[in-house]
DNA sequence: TTAATATATAGATAATCATCTATATACAGT
DNA sequence: ACTGTATATAGATGATTATCTATATATTAA
């Protein structure tokens, strides 16, 4: 389910120029850490910083394979947010505001 | 076109919970800025630095009525990053790397 | 077991961010 | 002209960010 996905820290990863393009690299499917690199200016360290970001916010998964780490999008919390933006950018009568408005009656 | 859109600028904006709160509150339609202070803890000025931000990587339209500032959401913007979300969930053939290991290749 | 390669972690730093209070500006109604 | 309402700007501040260098860890190959 789509519902307890945090997105705010998701699109946080995604505010950089440097991991968006990461995130399109990966689009293409799974790429090891120094292919990545080659891309970029940054040295290793940097790199791997911008890696945990991606990964810790679910956007991109890894996987040891002997000496390398294979990094790859996560489809499934791509789609998630695909449908999220679906929903956003078509908000008729299920718009999402009124589950905000709702939860503001609450209190 | 959508060629010449920023993205991680309009991501960076996204990657706040309040400011995501404020797209999905105008997702349903325009209000004015005292209407969206209302849902949430803080202050004005607060919710004017957030509305800057949102309108300057125009995510937001805003427009002046009397004393009142109407914000929406710039449609046109959200569904090319829609379009954009469609691509990376999608890429095949005309995967977006691929622009850019050919930008690569031109160094 | 030593050397090379791939990646992560620690610590430092300059820049940016989110928030506040105080104040300014603009408009509306009396 | 004065008062109240809506919004923006200025300046301050503590927290977070993106980056680096130096070092550690893990794996492979010789």
């Amino acid at each position: 389910m789509a519902g307890d996905m945090e997105l705010a820290p998701i699109f946080k990863a995604l505010g950089d120029n440097t991991r968006l393009r990461i995130l399109e690299l990966l689009s293409c499917g799974e790429l090891c850490a120094c292919d990545i690199l080659e891309s970029f200016q940054i040295t290793q360290p940097t790199l791997s910083y911008h890696m945990k970001i991606l990964t810790d916010c679910g956007l991109v998964d890894s996987r040891k394979e002997g000496q390398w780490i294979r990094y790859s999008n996560n489809t499934e919390q791509i789609n998630e947010i695909r449908e999220y933006w679906n929903i956003i950018s078509s908000a008729q009568d299920n718009c999402i505001c009124k589950t905000i408005k709702e939860k503001k009656n609450e209190k």
